[in-house]
This record gives C-alpha cells, sequence and structure tokens, in this order.
DNA sequence: AGGAGCGATACCTCACGGGTATCGACGGTG
DNA sequence: CACCGTCGATACCCGTGAGGTATCGCTCCT
C-alpha cells in the first residue's frame, strides 16, 4: 500500500464525502474515486459502502481509517525529525516545545528559565497548538516534548510524567450575574444562554458550525469576554494572566485538570530527558 | 514523502549499497539512486555520504532509517489490520498469536486451553516467528498478541505483561564432556569449540555467516544436537520436550529469561484483553 | 415530473517511475 | 604505472498510471 493511497482514504473516511474529499485534497473527484476503489481492489475487501445518499464506512474501512491516522503520523513524524536532525547539524541543536496557545504560561516561563542554566541546555522552540493539537505535534514529529491537560488529551501512545493538577475556574465578564457568586456549578455555567462557547479552529483552518464567535488567541477571547460576547472555563492557573475587566469563579464540580509533560517514545534524545528531569523537579 | 521513497531509502541505508539493495527491492540502480537524490531535494538535506568506496548515513540518514522504519512497520500494520478485519466480517473473527518456533509450549498450551473455555473465546491462530520476530509481527499486523522474552526482544513500544521468569540450560548432545557436569558457566561453554551455535535465518531468508549449521526449526536443532553438531542454550522450561538423547545442564550465570504476553498499544480488542487475562490468571 | 446532488465511468494526456547503456572516479593489483 | 574491477551518477528511452474533463446513472427532494 502506498501513502498515497492511504491518505485519499483517510480524507474520505474522515469526510464521508467524495467531493469534499477531493477538494480537500487538491484534486478532481473521479480520480479520487478510482484510488479508492483501485486500494479496495488491492485489499480485497470493501472499505467504504456507497448509497447514493450517504458514504459509510465498513468494519475494515473503520480500523483502516485509525490505523492509517497512526500511520501517517509516523511517515510525517519520520520526515520531520529528518529534517530536523538535518538542520541541527548545520546550525545549533534546538528542540520544539509545543503547548496550547496561551495555556500555563507561568509554569512554562518558570520551566524555560530553570532549563535555560541546565548544563547542556539547547534552544527550546515553543509552537502554539489548538486546543488538542499539541499530542498530534508530537506523533507527527513536529514538535519533541508537549505541555498538555489531562483528562482532555490522549496520552495513550506518549510517555508522560504529571507536574501539577488543578481545579477550572469560569472566565465571565465583569458585571455578569454569576460574577456575584464565589463558587459555581457546572449546571449554573449550562443555564448560561447568553455567552456561547468560542470556537477553535480545526487543523485544517475550518470551524466548526455553532453560536459562538470563531477564535484564533487567549487574548482574543479575554478581549470578547470582556466585551461580553462570550465566556470561558479554563483552569485555576489563567488568573495570573486575566485582566481587570474579567472575573475567574471557581467552577467546583469541574473535572480536576493536570498538566503534564510529555514526549514520544523511543525518544533518545539527550535534550528531551533534561528538559523532562527539569519539570519534574519544579 | 511517499512511502515508496521510504522504503527504498530504508533499504538502502540498511544495506549501505546501492547494488544490493536494488536488488532486494527488486530493481535497476540507476533509478534507486535517482529516487534517493530527489529524496534528499525533496526533504532538503543529505541523507547519505557516497565515498567511491562506500556508502554511510548522516545524521539526518540515521534519524529517517530509525523512524523510518517504525513508519513502514505502521503502514504494513494498517494494511494488515484492515485485511484482518475485512475477513473477521465474513468468516469468523479470530486473533493471532506470535511466539517464537518451538519456545514454551508448555505454557502456550496451557494458555491456549484455558482461553477456549473462556466465555466468547475466538478461534487463535498461532504463527512461528525467529528469535527476535515477534515483536515486528506485532508492529506490522501480522499478529495482535505475541509471547516473546525479556531481555531478548525490544519491548518498549509494546504493552506487556510478565508472566513467568526461569533461568537457562545449557541443551548438549548425550556423552559430550560436559554432561557429566550439574551445573555450568558462561565462561565453560565459550571454551567450547567443537559445538557451533546454529545460525537462523534472517527475516529475509538469508543467513548470517559463522561455523554453525543452517537450521529454520526447534526440532532440527535437536536433531542436530544429538548428532553433536551444534549446542543451544534455552529456557529451562524447554526441558520438557527434550528427546532422550541430548542432555540439559543449568547454566547458573546465565541471564534469567522473563516470558511475556505482550501486544499493540492501543489495541482495543475485546479478545486480546480476554486472552492477556487469562494468561495473567496461570 | 423535474432538477439537484453525488459517485461511477469513459476517455485523454503527460509526468514520472523504471529500464538499458554508459560514464567517471577511485583503489587494488600484477 | 597501466589496467581492470567496482560502484554510483548520468543520459536517454519507454510504458504505465495518476490526474484531468465530460458525462452518465441513480436517488431523493420539491
Amino acid at each position: 500500500m502506498e501513502s498515497r493511497e492511504l491518505r485519499y482514504f483517510v480524507a474520505v473516511a474522515e469526510e464521508l464525502h467524495f467531493g469534499r474529499a477531493a477538494q480537500r485534497l487538491g484534486m478532481a473527484q473521479p480520480p479520487l474515486s478510482r484510488a479508492i476503489s483501485q486500494l479496495e481492489r488491492r485489499l480485497g475487501a470493501d472499505l467504504l459502502v456507497r448509497t447514493h445518499r450517504a458514504v459509510t464506512l465498513t468494519e475494515a474501512g473503520a480500523v483502516l481509517l485509525q490505523e492509517g491516522r497512526v500511520a501517517l503520523d509516523a511517515m510525517e513524524a519520520a520526515e520531520q525529525r529528518a529534517r530536523r536532525a538535518a538542520s541541527a547539524t548545520d546550525d545549533e541543536p534546538s528542540i520544539v516545545l509545543a503547548t496550547k496557545a496561551g495555556a500555563s504560561t507561568e509554569l512554562l516561563a518558570k520551566l524555560l528559565d530553570a532549563y535555560a542554566v541546565t548544563p547542556g541546555a539547547v534552544r527550546v522552540d515553543v509552537i502554539l497548538c489548538g486546543p488538542g493539537e499539541q499530542g498530534r505535534a508530537l506523533r507527527t514529529g513536529r514538535a519533541d516534548v508537549a505541555i498538555l491537560h489531562q483528562p482532555f488529551d490522549r496520552t495513550d501512545d506518549l510517555d508522560v510524567e504529571d507536574l501539577c493538577t488543578e481545579g477550572q475556574v469560569a472566565v465571565l465578564p465583569a458585571g455578569h450575574p454569576l460574577t456575584t457568586r464565589t463558587t459555581l456549578r457546572l449546571e449554573d455555567l449550562a443555564a448560561v444562554t447568553d455567552l456561547p462557547e468560542p470556537r477553535w479552529p480545526r487543523p485544517d483552518g475550518s470551524y466548526p458550525a455553532g453560536p459562538g464567535p470563531e477564535v484564533q488567541s487567549h487574548t482574543q477571547v479575554l478581549q470578547l469576554v470582556s466585551l461580553g460576547r462570550t465566556m470561558m472555563v479554563a483552569p485555576d492557573s489563567c488568573r495570573s494572566q486575566l485582566r481587570d475587566d474579567v472575573v475567574a469563579v471557581p467552577v467546583v464540580d469541574a473535572q480536576q485538570v493536570t498538566t503534564v509533560v510529555a514526549w514520544p517514545p523511543l525518544s533518545r534524545s539527550r535534550a528531551v530527558a533534561d528538559l523532562v528531569q527539569t519539570a519534574l523537579r519544579l
């Protein structure tokens, strides 16, 4: 099986629509149809069920989608890591740390400062990912180490170490009725209809449907909160970066959030090991 | 990057010789040369250093070799698992267990018997791998679960559970001088020059160089031992299957061998979970 | 009944993957 | 020191197949 065929299949399996998948792949629909049926012929198995109205996955298709994503990530990781190894030979070596845009700034700053004075420290590039995308950055080799948040991020195929656990707060516009409370419960938030949740972009740049505003950064969200256009639920530690026209109220029954440092298994980078050690000492 | 290019690169990186790699890939050397340099151009990085006398890996090449093997295994795993999911839809479902040819027969028999009476048990196909190849069978999707042996098999990217730990014995022809001893040490075996270690085939079917006989199965080895042509070091439990014209003598300072059951992370198969549970109860 | 939506089919084109022949650079050897 | 053997790169040719456009056939909605 060629990776091209697998990319095509994953696109169709995700979109469940040949036309849209072809568009996403930047090609016409007929060759895509043909490539998929050729793949099915080569595998000797049906992957998709085409009823004229909808495309659905067969059992084998579901398996190939799940395993295929892993394989494509591994392909991309191989390419990225080789690229980075090459540039490390020319320039100075460095590692890439992935974190959620705007999260845990304080912890991260402490970590980077502490690591910078470690003997043998290398440059650390920080990339900001959309929520839930840090793990993928690790799996595709765009990052060497990541800060992520249990239980939101999948970590089943990564090595992790816990850093800290904290509760969550609701961030609301100053003057909102709920800001008079000292604590909130999830049901209180569910009852809030005038402040829809913001919508973050998907990896491909498109936005999910919904009533909330489209956002790209945390500062943007805070601005929208202070304008009374949205609200946000975030870990306690975000309070240190809040503007004074927004109010944070603890949500007592929100899930505890554990901040963890994660890295790909098999990582044999000295710098990553040092950085993790530094993180654990904090 | 296409998987074809990666396969080509891995072949060259492993052979460190374009001609042999091309032969292994079943193609001519010039297109292979071209494909590799095209890959290097696309990555924007040199992967190989060609001195007219030898081909060596650059730093980036070494990274791409390591990561590329993982990625190619993942590609193959996706294909195999999809194939098996398809055939499971038609026929009855089954799982594949990989084990080393001829090892732990007793334990395995007990395990299969115990699992067979478990509610919801499915057919278990057993495949026999060359030494050290069970892990690869898991990683490439040819097997769902494997019996392997620490510390010989790599398990860093697999989930494992220990089953049992035992010492090792040297299996010698009856009448050999060392069979008068009740215990042996590794240095005793190293001093044995008349009985070379057997040579097992590599995954590609070729044999490593050496003085020992080429073998494909354990019975074959036992036959050769009884003929006084070779010797073997194996876990204690192999004693139960020995012919009476060979003698097993404990090797007191040989590494302890732990038999483990292993499966790919992310495996969400009910049958695999049941089999592992059964194994742990033994 | 008509039209819109969507995947499959038919057919064409050309880029590229793969083959053969050959070159060029080096190293061992008589 | 000239010769040859080895090995990767280059030049050139050819056929396959990936991708494009046009169109069909089926289904559902109005």
